[in-house]
RNA sequence: GGGGUCGUAGUUAAGCCUGGUUAUAACGCCGGCCUGUCACGCCGGAGGCCGCGAGUUCAAUUCUCGUCGACCCCGCCA
């Protein structure tokens, strides 16, 4: 049906004769001469039917509109002197149709693929077509390469890739599941994995030693711009290593694809930052350090301040921190404004400093003392233009909003270096934290993370103690974590109990796997990417729908497929379920 | 569950704030012309429940409320 592909067309095949397929592009009927550019996935070649080659070719070339899929057979020849396009690869040659072959034909498109992206609810809905278009198909070529690098790679270190179960059980902890009924045990159900984590831990006790897979996971959650209730993960697992082993790994696979999709290495290793530093400079665990701008402490400024809020702060065992905005030209309005926006981030209040001709100006300057401003200046090391913007609060509450409001500085003032890549491991994670809607502590990551020491050394300070656990962050999105587990069956139960887990629930729902640890298990420990993450921010998009060939709404609903949907009443029958309160 | 943005020919947008004669443009589509174009060009034409439903008004694409859908954010996402 063809000799190669359009793209593949050049120099060396003029004066051959050759059979080309492919999509109608654009077409160009000058009435005596028709072009037309010819497309797959390689590429555009320029096909010319004339009069004078082919009276017959020409004369049915009349009919064919963008988008039909034809067949040419016709001879390579230079172009024209003048006539050659340097803006395409195959520009120097053409394709003189002898005869053609329609092979579909194509109705009124429902968009324009060469010109500006509609809505994407239509590009989803017509994904066929969306498809079609040059960035699109790049983006998929690129995820296919990435799936070799990660399996070029992890096997040439020696990992093993497997398949585990999508069907398999609900966890507790952790997001919601998405449930699959059993036909078989009617009344009994499925849960499909959010991730691997039991099986691949199953595998090191069954001695593979180094485990990966390239694996969709399923969570039950809302959706965001960098989520997704299927997305996939490359999903590793290691025997009888510890942190910097896993660690060590991981940067040389990501290295790899950095190589492959950058065209340049990746300059490792990737700094480490423990958690509680990341929160003190940064207000979250995942910093975007493709800017500066850290928050301040200047709490100990004030400690004899007369200032009501700054004491009331101390007094309450708060915090005060600021944030200095360098080099940028602020009016009073913009100040108001960051006022208003930190309000709706949940602050208390903001209070802003300008420096201006060698003073520091601001309402609230003059509650403050004369030392309290030379200190600040001299820490802050302030110019003229500079503005300091202060909060004091609960030190959780200043980090978190002062987080938010950094960012929101950030992307205002243009102080991201947008074409930087900054990779960054966060390590030494609290092992537990408080979760305020069930009223105790959970892990932070999943209950099968180690601590740092043993767990018999629990002081009863949840807060206090440490995991080892990490995640890998770029520019400020996570794009993977993991951890050494737990791989002793009494430390396990010690774990779950700290947790709150009865011993019975603990032997129900993770029995196999207690009793597993109980058999051999070795020390074992590993890390799942988030592959949509990381292709997304690599390939410098928006939107992890953008690097998914089939992704879903906001609402979860497919737009090509139309999922979910209603199922046949004898379906439900089969599964013994009714459908109570249902909206219509 | 909550906050926000958007919805106008097939498509992308303008008009809406400040209600009023025939809702504008580009691309696409249909017809005609054109032998060197490559976003071909030129001439002509068709194409609209202004998302849907209420309300205000003499009059609503325009104002208000509701609703549906897409998107962004908070909660949620070990």
């Amino acid at each position: 049906m063809r000799d190669k592909q359009c793209g593949a067309v050049s120099r060396d095949d003029i004066g051959n004769t050759l059979t080309l397929s492919g999509w109608v592009f654009r077409r160009r009927d000058h009435g005596g001469l028709i072009f037309i550019d010819l497309r797959d996935v390689t590429g555009i070649v320029q096909v010319v039917f004339s009069p004078e080659i082919s009276p017959d070719a020409h004369e049915r070339a009349g009919d064919i509109k963008q988008e039909f899929v034809i067949s040419i057979t016709g001879k390579v020849r230079k172009r024209p002197e003048g006539t050659e396009n340097p803006n395409v690869p195959t520009g120097e040659v053409e394709v003189y149709a002898d005869t053609f072959q329609v092979l579909n034909t194509c109705k009124a498109l429902p968009f324009q693929l060469d010109e500006e992206e509609p809505s994407e609810a239509l590009r989803l809905k017509y994904r066929y077509l969306d498809m079609r278009r040059l960035e699109i198909q790049k983006v998929f070529v690129e995820r296919s390469k990435a799936y070799k690098v990660i399996r070029d790679y992890l096997t040439s270190c020696g990992f093993l890739e497997f398949e585990t179960p999508f069907l398999t059980k609900s966890t507790p902890e952790g997001a919601r599941d998405f449930i699959v009924p059993s036909r078989l045990n009617a009344g009994n159900f499925y849960a499909l994995p959010q991730s691997p984590q039991l099986f691949k831990q199953i595998l090191m006790i069954g001695g593979f030693d180094k485990y990966f897979q390239i694996v969709r996971c399923f969570r039950d959650e809302d959706l965001r711009a960098d989520r997704q209730p299927e997305f996939t993960q490359v999903d590793i697992e290691m025997s009888f290593v510890d942190v910097d082993d896993v660690l060590s790994v991981c940067e040389g696979l990501v290295s790899a694809l950095y190589l492959e999709l950058k065209g340049e290495p990746l300059a490792t290793p990737i700094p480490r930052m423990p958690f509680s530093e990341a929160m003190e400079l940064y207000g979250n665990d995942k910093p975007d350090l493709r800017f500066d701008l850290p928050m301040i402490e200047i709490t100990d400024i004030f400690k004899d301040t007369e200032f009501g809020v700054f004491k009331k702060t101390i007094e309450d065992g708060g915090a005060i921190k600021c944030l200095v905005l360098k080099g940028k030209t602020l009016a009073r309005k913009d100040l108001d404004t960051s006022v208003e926006i930190t309000k709706e981030m949940g602050a208390g209040g903001l209070i802003w400093i300008r420096k201006e001709s060698g003073n520091l100006k601001s309402p609230v300057v003059k509650y403050l003392k004369d030392n309290e401003i030379s200190l600040m200046d001299e820490r802050l090391h302030l110019s003229d233009g500079d503005v300091v913007f202060i909060m004091a609060d609960g030190r959780n509450k200043v980090n978190d909003v002062m987080g938010r409001f950094r960012l929101y500085l950030g992307d205002k003032y243009d102080l991201i270096r947008k074409d930087q890549f900054k990779f960054l491991w966060i390590v030494d994670f609290p092992l537990f934290e408080y979760s305020e809607e069930e009223k105790r502590y959970v892990a932070r990551h999943h209950p099968f993370t180690s601590p740092q020491g043993s767990i018999k050394d629990f002081s009863g300070d949840y807060g206090a103690f440490k995991a080892r656990a990490y995640d890998l962050v770029l520019n400020g999105v996570e794009i993977g974590g993991g951890s050494i587990r737990i791989h002793r069956k009494d430390d396990q139960m010690e774990m779950f109990k700290l947790l709150g887990h009865k011993v019975e629930d603990a032997e129900e729902k993770f029995g196999f796997l207690l009793e597993a640890l109980d058999m051999g298990a070795p020390p074992h420990g590993g890390l799942a990417f988030g592959f949509d993450r990381i292709l997304m921010m690599l390939l410098g998009l928006e939107s992890i729908r953008d690097v998914i060939p089939f992704p879903k709404t906001q609402k979860g609903t497919c737009l090509l497929s139309g999922a979910p949907s209603k199922i046949p009443q004898r379906q439900l029958n089969e599964l013994r379920i009714r459908v109570t309160g249902e909206q219509q």
